[in-house]
DNA sequence: CATGAATGAGTGTTCATTCAT
DNA sequence: GATGAATGAACACTCATTCAT
């Protein structure tokens, strides 16, 4: 089916990384064989090199894609929060995405991707892009809390970002590990943390 | 009928792990060929599956030999301390091994050691046994903090845990990707935190 | 029910031919692939298997035609001259397509013919067709020589054109090897050896 | 078995090399595959990568050991032979490979090692080193004859080196071509243009 | 006729594991 | 126990060929 639309390339693309991402989540990424994906997209080998060029492109593209698409999620809840940003709702917006059981599966790619990072260049570009900028934009509304009286001066934003990072990382790891780990208990001692950091004048 | 004395059978499998530890920290578990250890540790395929029958057993041993490092840190750290324990020196505590170069090499495996997690269930084990202990020895402490009115009632002790351990991970990631991560101004973000909480007398 | 004129059709092969000829004379024909041609061409798979039921196909029209060019270039050379032959002439003409560069780009696609044909009965008849043909006529222009008197009656024709064959052949090696090798030294030799020859009266 | 002899490796390198030899001799290097070689071995996969690192190793090993040998051969004639040499020895010395039929299969592995100098800098550089060693040798020889006055001064002593060289090439096509060409005859051939020029006097 | 996406058998190569010495 | 040559299933990838559009 030659001299086909570009959506049907798209079509064919999709098809073949989302087969692949159903994959890496049951076997991670270094045990999915092509023969996998091959069964679990009902395309052919030269089909899928029709459209990447080695199994290290379908990885490197569905690492991207994971990390766009939370970025996205991010962006929108922030979108729709109403100005000027709190902590609090930040803090909800990070965590929105736990909702779909299809996220889920996405996070779980995304630890490999974490481990895979320290080893691949490729994949630290990534990662690093995906984490630093939602820590950028967490500095910028600790700022501005600050400025607006509403957190300590004395604290560091960038300290705080990190932190606030590392909050959600360790979730994303133990949920990871246990899917019943309680994210309600835990976006509850989120929000003390934040009151308590918002109400503290200091030592 | 072994020839050997057990001191020289333990030396070899030191030998072995040492060897597969520097290899899994270079290139991952993945990566790592047998060919690669045996290189490494000077010795013959024959001679490491005489101590182990697979190369998963190895990587098994590395990921339990981790983690019960760790915890022996932890658990010397408690001890030195003078009780009661606060959570400040608690903190510190488990920020500890981050000095030795050693331990950012062991470190990176542990980060491959928590991906694999998700897919193989003796990892898993491994890895919840290294996360459940430190995250108990925590809610202990938050109670006993409780009690002596050093920190709200109203937080929930399990939850606090859970925040902390994220914490200890969420900096392990972000310095394994980054080795320049500034720990102190970390370690003073932390101190800000649990200071904050201390002071927090509930909205 | 072809809708194109013959014209079309030829120079749709001529196309595939020629770009076909630039593949094989760079890289071979084991390491060409179709989809060099298909690069080279401009055209597409398809349109290729319109003309040519096979990659052999196409490898043995560029070999048919390689010897066919080589003995029309032969046979004007011969027109050209004025009757009797003589040998000098005749190495002359033999030795006349060393001039262009394409030519040259032919002849290293030649010698991969010759060696196909160790394999491959259909370039071996191509092959013979192209060597056995001057052989013939080398043969003959020596008895004329002979019955003219200008060579020993000694000398066996058929042996002598194979020989002669055999110093052209050697040559194509020999410059496709290195193309700095001097073909008016060697021409200058050839010259020696006829007119030696021609001036020999038996031992 | 291993802590084997060097005896025994050399042993399981000649076993890879004459199944190998056997294969490119009967369908050509290109389409021999590695099966091809196991099947011919007896060996397994990695048996041979113990031994070789890839496929065009055993191919160069192939074509090194080809022109070794051919050079071996051509040495031992010239040691046999009385001192000064002339050039009917030294003639029918480059021939004496021809007797045996195992020398002709190489021979056409030999061949085909010629077209794929072509493309291949490492074969270019084999295939050199056993083409200029002989040049060298012959061209002395004729300077050795001039010298003596066995051969005209005015000849090239490099020029007609390279034409007998051109002599032995063009035959060894020729017999590769049609195994029932007659050496003999061709033979006969050449001791008659060897000794024109041996006779001639200049034009 | 032209297109080029799709096919899938086949390729060279790797590597955990075994076992005769 | 120690050795390391041997195994061979499995792997990622290629490419001549087909055929629906």
């Amino acid at each position: 089916m030659p001299k086909v639309s570009p959506e049907h390339t798209e079509a064919r693309r999709r098809q073949i990384l989302d087969a692949a991402a159903r994959c890496f989540s049951q076997r991670g990424f270094h045990r999915t064989t092509l023969k996998d994906i091959i069964s679990e997209s009902g395309l052919s080998a030269g089909a899928i090199y029709n459209h990447f060029s080695a199994k290290d492109e379908i990885v490197d593209a569905i690492a991207q894609e994971r990390h766009a698409r939370e970025t996205a999620l991010l962006a929108e809840a922030l979108d729709e929060s109403h100005k000027p940003l709190d902590l609090h709702e930040l803090a909800r917006a990070f965590f929105a995405s736990f909702a779909s059981a299809e996220q889920m599966e996405s996070r779980r790619v995304g630890v490999e991707v974490w481990a895979e990072a320290l080893r691949n260049p490729e994949m630290l570009t990534i990662v690093r892009r995906g984490v630093d900028e939602p820590r950028r934009v967490l500095a910028r509304v600790i700022t501005d809390s600050q400025e607006r009286n509403e957190l300590p001066a004395a604290i560091d934003p960038d300290g705080l970002a990190r932190l606030m990072v590392a909050i959600f990382q360790g979730f994303v790891l133990q949920q990871a590990w246990d899917p019943d780990t309680d994210i309600e208990q835990y976006l509850a001692t989120v929000d003390v943390v934040i009151s308590a950091l918002t109400n503290y004048e200091g030592r």
